[in-house]
RNA sequence: GGUGGAGUGGCCGAGAGGCGAGGCUCGGGACUGCAAAUCCCGCUACACGGGUUCAAAUCCCGUCUCCACCUCCA
């Protein structure tokens, strides 16, 4: 049984083959960075984060590129309008993302170029494809790609190029063809430029995926991701590029579905409310990769604070499960055949979950039943479950927030408590119940919850 | 106009011809001094109308509704 994945562009499951054996190539199209992530960048984010740690637990060695476009038309619209310079701008807003992953658990890429420190790669690759006479420069310090000398355009998407509305990106009267998208844009005045033989000017939007997929990962590599939405024009216009080019390019091509908010598509006119750093208020980080993470990754998610809390809790029944597992024996990462079978089969981590739900079950019976070989076993396989998907709460990325200060802190209240906990026993062995609700009581108010067990009470923080 | 996707129980969310996914909520029970936690039982759904088949949520035909992309998009 090997990996399987969809290929947008074959459109179907294909089994996973790697050009080189045992290592991966990724591409993913990262955030350009123009604002706060919300909940669907970083959907996309743990979504192939995912896919990347299900390479890795299969023995690949991955590598990881996801960019960072600090240069475009919204960033510099953003600078005129919060009067910062555009770098600022992209610095603060690339920040926010680097924060969100981070609380997301996202691993961090194995490297995360920017568009701007990339722009040699952009005009070496550019004059190559005037070389080729793929591209033309009409005179304004503009440059474009001629579409219609392409052998294959739009195999992605599956679209004709007459059906086409034609692009706005720029004054047609200089392009060949009203297709033709920009590689280059000639800057206006007071707008950042870099020089190229054609003039001054920036790159357009598609070509730095090109230029930095080549530079970090060759010619051809194996997987491309990024959001369904990048399919057109985006990814048909890396395509066109890097083949005009004479490089093979991507071989799989993987798109996240989106985050929905009453049946649609999340955009700017929801403000804040979906923003990761204000969703963060109201569930933990491993809560919502946790509810990000749980549906299929080509299903759009219909997003509510309900289900979210609906999720949390859900999780948080796993997580209860896996600490009392700990105190009967070490609880290993353990990667079941099941849970690879379904992992294989285009990541569904949907069907794995339903399998988790068993052992959770059998875990917590196997506790009342004091066989703890088999919950150390079924705990092990949950283990192994969330460290695949990210959300392993024994993940020392989860404690960052605990400081050997706040763990001293956990001993004397551990110690505070245990006192309380030992007279509410001594109460309930007297059969004073109302002094030992009363202890309870006082502790509940808190936010301390206490569970009775056959080994004596535990409490946790609720 | 072109291209692609979706409609599943109170809610979320899988599956893609036949052995009732799963979770959350809710109802009942066990355990408990009472709780909490946990376990057990219950709640037989697939937009609509036809058709194919021994068998359809799944395939075919038609209809309705919704969403997305067509050069800013995760």
């Amino acid at each position: 049984m090997s990996l399987s994945l969809y290929n947008t562009a074959t459109r179907s499951v294909d089994t996973f083959k790697a050009i080189t054996p045992g290592k991966v190539g990724i591409y993913l199209c990262g955030a350009t960075v123009q604002a706060e992530p919300h909940i669907g960048h970083i959907r996309s984010g743990v979504n192939f984060d995912i896919l990347r740690r299900w390479l890795i637990h299969s023995g690949y060695k991955v590598t990881f590129i996801r960019n960072v476009t600090d240069i475009d038309d919204k960033i510099l619209h953003k600078a005129v309008h919060e009067k910062a310079p555009w770098w600022a701008v992209a610095m603060k807003y690339e920040r926010a993302f680097t924060d969100a992953y981070r609380a997301l658990n996202v691993m961090p890429p194995t490297y995360e170029p920017r568009a701007t420190g990339h722009i040699t790669q952009m005009i070496s690759l550019m004059e190559r494809l005037v070389e080729r006479g793929y591209a033309y420069a009409p005179g304004n310090g503009d440059l474009y790609l001629e579409v219609r000398k392409l052998a294959s355009y739009l195999t992605l998407s599956g679209q004709k190029l007459d059906d086409l509305l034609p692009a706005g990106d720029a004054d047609d009267s200089v392009k060949r063809d009203p297709r033709d998208f920009a590689l280059w844009k000639s800057s206006k005045p007071g707008e950042p430029s870099w020089p190229t033989p054609w003039g001054d000017g920036r790159p357009g939007w598609h070509l730095e995926c090109s230029a930095m997929a080549h530079a970090y990962l060759g010619e051809e590599f194996d997987i491309h991701g990024g959001g369904l939405d990048l399919i057109f024009p985006h990814h048909e216009n890396e395509i066109a590029q890097s083949q005009a080019a004479g490089y093979g390019f991507a071989r799989v091509w993987m798109h996240n579905a989106w985050v929905t908010a009453s049946g649609e598509k999340m955009s700017k006119s929801l403000g804040n409310s979906l923003v990761v750093r204000e969703i963060l208020k109201r569930v933990r980080g491993i809560e919502l990769r946790w509810y990000l993470g749980s549906a299929h990754y080509r299903s759009m998610l219909e997003f509510s604070f309900e289900a979210l809390e609906e999720s949390a809790t859900s999780f948080r029944r796993i997580e209860g499960f896996l600490h009392r597992a700990k105190e009967h024996g070490e609880v290993h990462v353990l990667i079941s055949d099941e849970f690879k079978s379904a992992m294989d089969d285009d990541l569904a981590v949907p069907t794995a979950l339903a399998l988790l739900s068993g052992w959770l079950r059998s875990g917590n019976s196997a506790i009342t039943d004091g066989n703890f070989t088999a919950v150390v076993e079924e705990a092990s396989k949950i283990r192994g479950a969330l460290n695949v998907l990210g959300c392993d709460p024994f993940d020392s990325a989860f404690d960052a927030d605990k400081s050997s200060d706040s763990s001293s802190q956990k001993e004397v209240l551990d110690g505070l408590i245990a006192g309380l906990l030992q007279e509410r026993e001594e109460a309930r062995a007297r059969k004073d119940f109302a002094a030992a609700d009363r202890i309870r009581d006082r502790i509940s108010t808190l936010g301390i919850t206490i569970e009775d067990t056959a080994s004596g009470p535990r409490w946790s923080i609720s």
